[in-house]
DNA sequence: CGCTTTTGACCGGCGC
DNA sequence: GCGCCGGTCAAAAGCG
């Protein structure tokens, strides 16, 4: 597959043997992870802007994979989100799959903490339900979506914060190997916009570049004060500039956010979107 | 008719 | 070695 090729880590995948989970919060909240150790150490994020919620390795180890439960009261929700167990089996799920057929081994995870009354947070891209859990830590289910791509073997996993209901934590897996499509349902060029926004600069061409995907501008939420810290509030069209730093990664810093909305243009947005690099189909 | 969603079962890994 | 948890697959149902 050309995903590889899309892969940050290009073939070489420096994996280390564990993911690192990452939850960047401060500003707005971008969790970010990738299977090779970035450069753009979250120290940086988190000493400045942003702060991890967890530390990379940390939370694959000491959260690893059964202290899930009790082992780890998070304090607060923002910074504890459940992923941190997931970590571990999405790793054993990750094996799985690559037994099954699919070698996938680790791709570069994203989390996102939304806060929006709707749990499917729209992207750009079409996913397809393939599976819902119910996990220990939350009373709501956690929700499994994949790219309706049959090139494209991104998978989403969405589920409640348990401390939050009003935030929606979705944590993206793996690279788009094609251009978001035009828009679900009839959305709105703001989606795509937002989404294009973000993934823009988040393609992840690069082990320094991530991808935010989950930006939906037109979704029924609660407006959250600027104050909020941990969460990304979801309906930020103009907001997300300014709420959004220059970017999570020194590497992204140099590149402003466009407006969600200045961007309804969407003439190039493909374009945008994906390098010719990484595309696919 | 095709696609998406829903639900249950199964598999694999990890911890105890 | 057993149990627990998470993740994925497969089949069926519903909706557009």
């Amino acid at each position: 597959m050309d995903d590889d090729a899309a892969m940050p880590g290009s073939g070489t995948e420096n994996v280390p043997g564990e993911p690192s989970w990452t939850f960047v919060g401060g500003g707005d909240v971008f969790g970010y992870d990738f299977p090779a150790p970035s450069p753009f150490d979250l120290a940086d994020l988190a000493g400045d802007r942003y702060h991890p919620l967890e530390s990379p390795a940390a939370s694959v180890r000491s959260v690893g994979s059964s202290s899930s439960e009790e082992t780890e009261p998070p304090p607060e929700p923002e910074e504890k989100p459940p992923e941190s167990s997931s970590a571990s089996a999405a790793a054993a799920a990750a094996n799985k799959g690559a037994k099954k057929g699919q070698k996938r081994s680790r791709q570069p995870r994203i989390a996102f903490m939304t806060k929006s009354e709707i749990d499917h947070l729209e992207d750009g891209y079409r996913w397809r339900k393939y599976g819902q859990k119910a996990v220990k830590n939350s009373p709501f289910p956690r929700s499994y979506y994949r790219c309706t791509n049959s090139k494209c073997t991104v998978k989403k996993r969405v589920e409640r914060s348990s401390d939050d209901p009003a935030i929606v934590i979705t944590t993206y897996e793996g690279q788009h190997c094609h251009h978001i499509v035009s828009f679900p349902r009839g959305g709105p060029a703001t989606v795509g916009s937002a989404a294009r926004s973000l993934t823009d600069h988040l393609s992840m061409p690069t082990p320094t570049q991530l991808y935010f995907p989950s930006l939906h501008l037109n979704i029924p939420n609660r407006t959250i004060g600027p104050g909020s810290s941990l969460l990304h509030q979801t309906p930020l069209p103009r907001q997300l500039q300014q709420q959004l730093p220059p970017a999570p990664l020194p590497e992204l810093t140099s590149s402003p956010l466009p407006t969600a909305t200045a961007t309804s243009g969407g003439e190039g947005l493909l374009d945008d979107i994906v390098r010719p690099g990484m595309r696919n189909g």
